[in-house]
RNA sequence: GGGCCAGUAGCUCAGUUGGUUAGAGCAAUCCGCUCAUAACGGAUUGGUCGCUGGUUCAAGUCCGGCCUGGCCUACCA
């Protein structure tokens, strides 16, 4: 058996300031679609996610809602580990910022980029407004006649000065320019890294970073080694949790060697370049190699529109999986958001994608197969005669699947993998029509099991392949057709592991109900 | 202001390095079938390929300009 490369992929960890909508269920949802697949093609899979808990914002809205932050990011972590269950999610291990192992690993990057000579103390000002809380740049203020500044929303600013770590981030400049300019597909997809390109190749290069903040204005971070008046920034902070899961800081762990690098950052597109100029600094500072591919999303828009809370529009997980079914949801968001743009959700889309291809495609398919095998063939799967040249074209067909949708998944072009599959789908039902079995039934009982037992053989392999994007009724097909659960990985796609003439099957249910939508509402 | 991406049938999208009458699925209409979740099959309808100049024997595909939408243009994540 060849042995295939471990495989360490990631979403980007949730921010705790708000709950969890669509967005953050997309995230997780394409990330385990990815995960799923690689494990069923044979790869050792680590897969994390996990939430960003310190910073600014969370201090603020923990103090406006009169909580410690560290209570109020309890409970708001809480409603992500919900949905990361709630949508069925693969994870390995679930990380949040504010663990123990999580301040050990940040607070050793820290010193690492010290020991390497990238930070130094400085200064960092700008004009800071008391009431607001926050720094603005000179465009966002306008200026009085007297010369007093103001911000968007009336307040005085006043210029700022207070001490500050910083990473000497335009040093690298040239290193990542070279970097990207030999793995020009290292950030996914090629748009954004044009962004990032043209970011790194900006007049007078990168600017050096702030990673610290001082005590007197926030307190909840992670300390800087030595020197309590300072918390680190929060965007090294976060970062380092891709490495903190595998155990960082000791590289030398059987986890750390073996997953690191990342091979898949999946991020939302506007922390692209978080992603793919800081993280990749950083990690070149503490000597260490750098995550493979930056694979940046879209955004859902609702309705033709961008998701608001003042709209009103907001989707929470929870309702879709309600109103629609978690596998549905999943199929509907994968097959309909083409790759790295952005997608759109509508309750019409909804109901019509999921009728077609899931009621009435698949569902269908195993539904009318396995009750003829069921009613016809006394409930067992037949013994097949010899194939003729259309039988075979089919379970060709099917054999041929997984190196198509490997190529299609490798690309990050999930939609497309799934188009493929629903060609098959639709081959199937062209066949059937062709060959009617319902005629054959009183004509010729012997071409009619053969014709089932393709179909079913098929319907096996169709089941394999569609298990990451709808893990839950996906194994229901294999359970109806008795396929145990050790020869379900895509490697069992192949006529030497095909069924078992003479396998006992159950009475078949529907797998996807179709949606009826009541009158009138 | 500068830059990136998208703009192809009602909807979601394909359209390799420019080359015959621009494709698929869904939706719609008609016909057929009846095993099946009022599901399936076949056929048909449907596009001045955002607009506008140009290069070329030939452009959705290359070049210029413009329009629409989204995004990036650093310390909120």
């Amino acid at each position: 058996m060849s042995t295939k490369p471990p495989f360490y992929i990631t979403t980007a960890i949730s921010y705790v300031n708000g709950v969890p909508h669509l967005g953050h269920a997309y995230e997780s949802i394409l990330t385990d679609v990815l995960a799923r697949f690689k494990r069923l093609d044979g790869h050792d899979v680590m897969f994390l996610t996990g939430t960003d808990e310190h910073g600014e914002k969370v201090a603020q809205t923990a103090e406006q809602n009169g909580m410690e932050p560290r209570a109020f990011a309890d409970k708001n972590a809480a409603t992500f580990i919900e949905m990361t269950k709630k949508l069925g999610i693969s994870n390995d291990d679930f990380i949040r910022t504010t663990e123990e192992r999580h301040r050990i690993s940040s607070q050793a990057i820290w010193k690492k980029l010290n020991d390497n000579g990238d930070i130094y103390l400085g200064k960092y000002e700008g004009w800071y407004s008391v009431r607001e809380e926050a720094y603005f740049t000179e465009d966002e203020l306008t200026t009085a006649e007297d010369g007093q500044k103001f911000t968007p929303l009336g307040t005085e600013v006043e210029w700022v000065e207070e001490p500050s770590y910083f990473f000497k981030l335009s040093s690298y400049t040239d290193r990542l320019i070279e970097y990207y300019a030999a793995n020009i597909e290292a950030v996914q997809p090629p748009s954004r890294m044009n962004e990032i390109v043209s970011f790194l190749k900006q007049e007078g290069g990168l600017r050096d970073l702030s990673i610290s903040r001082h005590k007197s204005r926030l307190k909840w971070g992670i300390p800087v080694p030595d020197d309590e008046d300072h918390v680190m920034y929060v965007w090294l902070d976060a970062l380092t949790n891709y490495i903190t899961a595998l155990g960082y800081p000791d590289e030398n762990t059987e986890k750390f060697n073996k997953f690191w690098p990342a091979d898949y950052h999946v991020i939302g597109k506007d922390i692209t370049r978080f992603h793919a100029i800081y993280w990749p600094a950083f990690l070149m500072a503490a000597n260490l190699p750098l995550p493979k591919t930056i694979f940046a999303h879209g955004f859902i828009n609702v309705g033709g529109t961008k998701m608001s809370k003042s709209i009103g529009n907001v989707l929470s997980p929870d309702d879709l999986i309600e109103t629609y079914g978690l596998d549905q949801i999943r199929y509907f968001l994968m097959r309909e958001i083409p790759h790295g743009q952005d997608g759109n959700f509508s309750h019409e889309q909804a109901v019509l994608r999921i009728n077609a291809d899931l009621a009435n495609g698949l569902g269908n398919l195993a539904q009318r197969t396995l009750s003829m095998v069921y009613k016809n063939c006394d409930a067992k799967i037949p013994a097949p005669q010899a194939f003729t040249e259309d039988d075979q074209a089919l379970l060709q067909q099917a054999y041929a699947m997984t190196d198509q949708i490997r190529a299609s998944f490798d690309a990050l072009k999930i939609n497309r993998a799934l188009e493929h599959i629903w060609g098959v789908v639709s081959a199937c039902d062209v066949y059937i029509d062709a060959q009617a079995p319902w005629t054959l039934k009183k004509t010729d009982t012997e071409r009619m099991e053969t014709v089932l037992y393709v179909l079913a053989e098929v319907i096996r392999c169709l089941a394999i392949i569609v298990q990451p994007v709808v893990p839950h009724c996906a194994p229901k097909i294999l359970e109806q057709l008795n396929i145990s659960e050790d020869q379900r990985m895509f490697e069992h796609i192949s006529a030497d592991h095909v069924l078992a003439s003479g396998t006992k099957i159950d009475k078949p249910e529907g797998v996807f109900p179709r949606i009826v939508e009541e009158e009138g509402t």
